[in-house]
DNA sequence: TCTGGGGTCCTCTGCCCT
DNA sequence: TCTGAGGGCAGAGGACCC
């Protein structure tokens, strides 16, 4: 049987989110991002897409093109359960569902059909079950190959332009033998993998369209783009993808960073900043059960130039305390005097946490269990190294897209 | 208008060991 | 004892994704 696979993704999941829980919104363009100098734009309605506006985009410039949008700063927890909730309605289709994000994921519903039908059937069902569930709209993309249908999916979407927003099909199916004709004709860059770097380096060999990458010989796809990525390419450029349908991927790293709404110029300050990052990163470590044998820092200078700085200890680390000594340890081979806009802290390299051989020092103990039920019941912020607290450095608070407002 | 945050994967380079 | 080749690994950074 040829395999059937499904990318489901929610429309401008965010927006459509605050829409849905403040139905004053509807129709208006609303733009979820940072709302500082230094936001960008996480999402917004395909009404303020009409101006120009996309995600990523920095706030100042969706600001200038659509100055009466609502600008909101985002609820993370809030899109957190509504994708719950989202994935639940998936996993009553097939267990075989990746998520690739809190609103998209590939379905592989090859042994779905004898229950529910044709992939189109199936597609349908999932828009119609995820509009009276969660009252958001979803495309379906459905094809033979998982990057097919995440295509097929960008093609079923609705499109804003300055002439207004025109309605999606909501399903697009790929048909076995139509794989060729339907990838062709888009350009280059829809494909997987292909930014800006990668386009132009195939625009010097005259490459605007997927088919156009198909008719140049595989070794002069190689000699650009390097072995790996240029096979990959090339492959998917004649619809060869057999990757599977993963449900348990697992986590290979937690980091996290923040971006200040003024450069920090002080090493204590940032030392300050690396225990509460390290302390965050740690409660996630524990909370998924791992220890990371690699902790690293990402320091980010005025200039936008980044650095990033790792080191392996002898003892794979999970508390905030250790992870906390290592990134100050890597941060004082950094220079921190031009300033620094960005400071991460992250742990890679997961190991199970069974593997754990922590003594007391290392911070670990009933404490760190205590601090850990803390948070779980009352949230991150809820519990902080007294270090970092009171020290005035204006950060981001609660909005994860950039520093808000003052 | 000056560029977020959280990830994955890949390449290159340098170091260490055999 | 010295030198060079090659493999393995860690670290740094780039590219890309949502």
């Amino acid at each position: 049987m040829t395999r059937a696979i499904l990318h489901v993704d929610l429309d401008a999941f965010f927006a459509s989110v605050e829409v849905f829980d403040d139905p004053s919104l509807a129709g208006k363009p609303v733009i979820v991002g940072g709302t500082g100098r230094r936001g960008v734009v996480a999402a917004c309605t395909y009404e303020a897409r009409c101006f120009g506006v996309h995600s990523a985009m920095p706030s100042m410039r969706a600001r200038a093109l659509c100055p009466h949008a609502v600008f909101l700063p985002g609820r993370y927890a809030r899109y957190s359960e509504v994708s719950a909730r989202f994935h639940e309605v998936l996993h009553r289709v097939t267990p075989l569902v990746e998520g690739l994000a809190l609103d998209e994921a590939f379905l592989d519903v090859t042994g779905a059909q004898r229950l529910f039908g044709t992939p189109r059937a199936i597609a349908e069902h999932l828009r119609a079950e995820v509009r009276s569930e969660l009252g958001l709209s979803a495309s379906v993309g459905a094809a033979p190959s998982k990057f097919l249908s995440k295509l097929a999916s960008e093609a079923a979407k609705p499109k804003a332009s300055r002439a207004g927003i025109s309605a999606g099909a909501g399903v697009v199916v790929v048909e076995p033998g139509t794989e060729l004709a339907f990838l062709h004709p888009l350009p280059v860059h829809a494909l997987w993998g292909v930014g800006p770097a990668t386009l132009a380096r195939l625009a010097r060999f005259g490459v605007e369209t997927v088919g156009d990458l198909a008719a140049l010989p595989l070794a002069t796809v190689v000699s650009a783009l390097g072995a790996s990525a240029g096979q990959h390419l090339h492959d998917l450029a004649w619809a060869r993808d057999p990757r599977p349908v993963e449900p348990d991927r697992a986590m290979k790293s937690v980091s996290q960073e923040e971006t200040y709404a003024e450069d920090i110029f002080e090493r204590a300050d940032l030392e300050r900043e690396a225990l509460r990052l390290a302390e965050g990163v740690a409660s996630r470590l524990r909370h998924a059960g791992v220890v990371a044998r690699t902790v690293h820092i990402k320091v980010r200078y005025h200039d936008f130039s980044t650095i990033t700085r790792a080191v392996t200890p002898a003892t794979p680390v999970d508390t905030g305390v250790a992870v906390a000594r290592l990134a100050v340890e890597l941060l004082a081979g950094v220079e921190t005097s031009p300033g620094v806009r960005l400071l991460g802290v992250g742990a890679s390299n997961l190991v199970d946490a069974a593997t754990r051989q922590l003594s007391l020092d290392e911070g670990w103990g009933p404490a760190t269990e205590a601090v850990d039920r803390v948070r779980a019941r009352f949230g991150d912020g809820a519990v902080v190294p007294a270090a970092v607290l009171g020290r005035g450095i204006r950060r981001t608070g609660t909005a994860p897209w950039g520093p808000s407002s003052p």
